[in-house]
RNA sequence: GCUGAUGUGGCGGAACUGGCAGACGCACUGGACUCAAAAUCCAGCGGGAAACCAUGUGGGUUCGAGUCCCACCAUCAGCACCA
């Protein structure tokens, strides 16, 4: 009887399918709830990627063993379907971008299904849905009537490619996250999500949630938080103050000039002073033309001018410095301007180098030697040169010059971030639009709840417009409506969300996904919350993962969702790439297609490849060789099935290595250590062969612990012993810790720490008998050497030095 | 440049708080079955004749280091003039 997984994977796929075996339909069951979640996909016109089932499979794994745990799961899918593929496809081909969605999610969801993932189907959701959207839309207003949602003009991150403008979070080396053009800053009337806002709560309750470390620095860093001083300095012979942001408001002693950013404000409000204003003028346009990318590209080689005419006080040493103007100082951090210390600032160095600029030391290391400047060291610097601050460490320095510069009103504390608000239109018509108006009269006017959801309007031609306007502005039936608010004639905003808004709550829908009254029913978001474990990519750190968090913190504010943070873990996997280590793509012609792989081998034999492959969080190369051992492996489960005796208890001989595994394989799924599951399962497979036979019980413990992996080769061998239930309804198995103990141990024994040979010993036997055997064989070893030192390790291992 | 990760046979990778390096799989070699091949099964498989040598390199701590410390090198990812 040979392994037919296809008829085997067929027949389990539909009788969960009919029966709904996954569906966590009894939401408030007095059970204990896990909620598992993983990033749902863009369904794309490629189709599924191998890369999909690699978390898909871990979450399902881990689900799989906790409804054996007895848990209430929920485990769900849906589509993250708005977004530029479809668009830009429905421009070249004039098909509308709802008709390729609707195709790609029954494709995905085909394939999904062949895989044999315990997705509770009942609750699919599909950000496109106007249901859905209507809620998206619901949101955005709550964050209007709070003041979180503002519209600005300001220079924005605009792609020559897609014609829209960009959050900071997708301009990837000057170029579009997306499509790779160039990014260039261009004015536009943008709608901005006031995200800084949460910039320390985001910060702060990362110390509450169990994320990977990798993903808490990532996202701390991103916020960038550091705490330092903003401090005036006068300018002479004005009442004009120049105010800067430091982090090291120690080293103010040593402020030798200032910089301030080509767009800063002072030059015009200085403008009949300055004496150079011409060449600052044209130092100002030539940085304008450049793109944030260019400067940063430049920024090996410092360029600035002297504002001449003007000077600062630096209000310490009461001496007066000189202002530059330079483009390694950024507008858009602090206040726009610096103090610049050049002994203890590696830019500040660069540019007083290049310029002839004084340097002055002011911190020295803690024991007063000689070091090159500039000496930026935080831990060790001792202030010197600097009057009341002299031999203070860096640390108390700062503290007691903040004190000074508070009490004469010169300065204070203050904390800054890198974060930005984030960028909230996009100019284009695949996305959720913004349920605003504006009125000459009333302004901006959110659309009145109950309107919702404002759909999007039926159109034919996709093109951006030249300015990069929306497409959706040339619908003027559309765009003309009247105010909510006092009814006269008015006009939609033509913008749309960027693809970030449906995946931000997502999380919620799916505890309550046919609600048409709220989001989510108060009872389904207090049993279901938080997501328990949610697994992604990295590449999300600093856009999903902080956006959704940013989100979820203002509905805990508004009392509409019940916890602070909605993800309780975070993990993430590595990247699958082709078996030529590069990342898959068309070109290089490395793409594994998921549908090949079904047919060839099947769907289990596919998922414990995956998870075999190699450690989830790391990146790993596709192997054909290396499937098929996956599929060996499988079959010679199958064949299991010849070897089976009677017997409802471990035998003498399998217990020890019965209780091991258990243990190892239940420990390992939690710390995502698939890898070594199925090794664990290989070795098992090899004591059974071995012995050349295996019991029921035996049996049974083997296919429930690899259940989770392999569902439907195993549901099919539960059937065929007899069993009357399905493994899905069995517990988890459990182990005797005493029995996962050898009672007689493989002792080393070694000499000057190099292995000379082994001995059997019993657990915990008496060292002087031990001693006695290890003298016994190795004897010959030492021949006549002395013996200056014995160390024996209790079960581990008798070292003896000579 | 900064931050984080990684480096172990021909390959993917194991190794609990320092305690038999190379589990498990792939590839390979030999054997069984077969007229033959594939599949399957059995056995072997880091280097070296051996003493010994081997976990990116060089030092160190220790009875003992893949694991800890110091200094490097290489690769990958993210950030990049954030004061």
């Amino acid at each position: 009887m040979a392994y037919n997984f296809k008829e085997i994977e067929n027949k389990w796929q539909k009788k969960w399918e009919s029966e709904g075996t996954f569906n966590a339909s009894n939401d408030f069951k007095n059970k204990k709830k896990w909620y598992g979640l993983i990033e749902f996909p863009y369904p794309s016109g490629q189709g599924l990627h191998v890369g999909h089932p690699r978390s898909y499979t871990a979450l399902d794994v881990i689900a799989r063993k906790r409804r054996l745990q007895g848990y209430n799961v929920l485990f769900p899918i849906g589509f993250d379907a708005f977004g530029l593929p479809a668009e830009n496809y429905a421009i070249k081909t004039n098909v509308h971008p709802k008709i390729t969605t609707e195709k790609n999610i029954a494709h995905f969801t085909e394939q999904l299904k062949s895989i044999g993932f315990s997705f509770d189907w009942s609750r699919v959701i599909n950000t496109t849905d106007p249901q859905y959207y209507k809620w998206t839309q619901w949101i955005f207003i709550q964050l209007y009537k709070h003041g979180l949602a503002y519209k600005a003009t300001m220079p924005i991150n605009f792609c020559t490619g897609c014609k829209v403008g960009l959050a900071n979070e997708e301009v990837v080396n000057g170029v579009c996250e997306r499509c790779g053009s160039p990014v260039v800053q261009k004015e536009k009337s943008q709608w901005m999500l006031k995200i800084t806002k949460y910039a320390q709560r985001l910060v702060d309750d990362l110390d509450d949630v169990d994320f990977l470390e990798k993903i808490k620095t990532q996202q701390r860093n991103w916020i960038g938080r550091s705490e330092g001083a903003e401090v005036k300095f006068k300018i002479s012979g004005t009442d004009e103050e120049l105010l800067v942001y430091t982090t090291r408001p120690d080293t103010i002693f040593g402020a030798t000039y200032m910089v301030i950013a080509p767009e800063h404000q002072l030059i015009e409000k200085l403008a009949n002073k300055i004496t150079n204003l011409e060449e600052v003028e044209n130092y100002k346009k030539q940085s304008a033309l450049k793109s944030d990318f260019e400067r940063g590209e430049m920024n090996k080689e410092k360029t600035g001018v002297e504002i001449k005419g003007i000077k600062a006080i630096n209000p310490l040493t009461k001496k007066e410095i000189p202002i530059w103007i330079a483009d390694y100082v950024l507008s858009s951090y602090g206040t726009g301007a610096i103090m610049a210390v050049p002994a203890h600032d590696t830019r500040d160095y660069e540019f007083a180098t290049k310029f002839n600029l004084p340097i002055i030391q002011v911190v020295a290391p803690e024991n007063n030697s000689t070091v090159e400047l500039p000496f930026t060291d935080v831990e060790t610097g001792i202030s010197v040169n600097s009057d009341f601050l002299n031999g203070l460490h860096v640390k108390d320095a700062k503290k007691k010059v903040i004190e000074y510069l508070e009490e004469n009103k010169i300065g204070e504390k203050k904390v800054n971030y890198k974060l930005r608000d984030w960028v909230f239109s996009r100019q284009r018509y695949w996305g959720e639009p913004i349920p605003m108006v504006y009125c000459e009269d009333c302004g901006w006017v959110p659309l009145d709840e109950k309107d919702l959801p404002l759909t999007l309007p039926d159109v034919k031609d996709f093109l951006p417009g030249e300015n990069g306007e929306s497409p959706l502005a040339r619908h003027t039936e559309w765009v003309n409506t009247t105010c909510p608010h006092c009814g006269k004639p008015a006009k939609r905003e033509t913008d749309t969300m960027p693809q970030w808004a449906g995946s931000s709550w997502y999380y919620l829908r799916y505890m309550d996904p046919h609600n048409d009254k709220a989001l989510a029913s108060k009872e389904a978001l207090d049993y279901w919350s938080p997501v328990d474990w949610y697994n992604g990519g990295m590449e999300h750190t600093t856009l999903h993962l902080l956006y959704s968090r940013f989100w979820h913190k203002f509905l805990y504010d508004i009392g509409v969702v019940p916890t602070k943070e909605p993800y309780a873990k975070r993990t993430s996997h590595g990247m699958i790439l082709g078996s030529n280590g590069e990342k898959m793509s068309k070109s290089k012609g490395n793409v594994i297609n998921p549908d090949d792989i079904l047919n060839e081998f099947g769907a289990d034999t596919f998922r414990v490849y995956e998870m075999f492959m190699g450690p989830f969080d790391q990146t790993a190369s596709w192997s054909m060789d290396s499937i098929r051992g996956c599929f060996k492996f499988l079959d010679r489960v199958w064949n299991l099935q010849n070897m089976l005796i009677d017997g409802d208890t471990y035998r003498k001989e399998t217990e020890k290595m019965m209780n091991k595994a258990i243990k190892k394989v239940s420990q390992d799924i939690e710390e995502m250590k698939f890898n070594t599951c199925v090794s664990t399962f290989m070795t098992m497979m090899n004591e059974f062969t071995k012995l050349k036979t295996i019991n029921k019980a035996e049996f049974k413990t083997f296919i429930t612990l690899l259940n989770p992996f392999a569902p439907h080769i195993t549901e099919e061998l539960n059937e065929k012993i007899s069993a009357d239930k399905p493994i899905s309804s069995y517990d988890w198995p459990k182990y005797d810790e005493a029995k996962t103990i050898d009672d007689q141990i493989e002792l080393p024994i070694q000499i000057n720490g190099k292995l000379k040979a082994t001995i059997m010993i019993d657990l915990d036997e008496d060292e002087s008998s031990i001693k006695e055997k290890v003298h016994e064989a190795i004897e010959d070893k030492i021949d006549g050497k002395n013996i200056k030192k014995e160390i024996y390790v209790k079960n581990k291992i008798y070292n003896i030095v000579v």
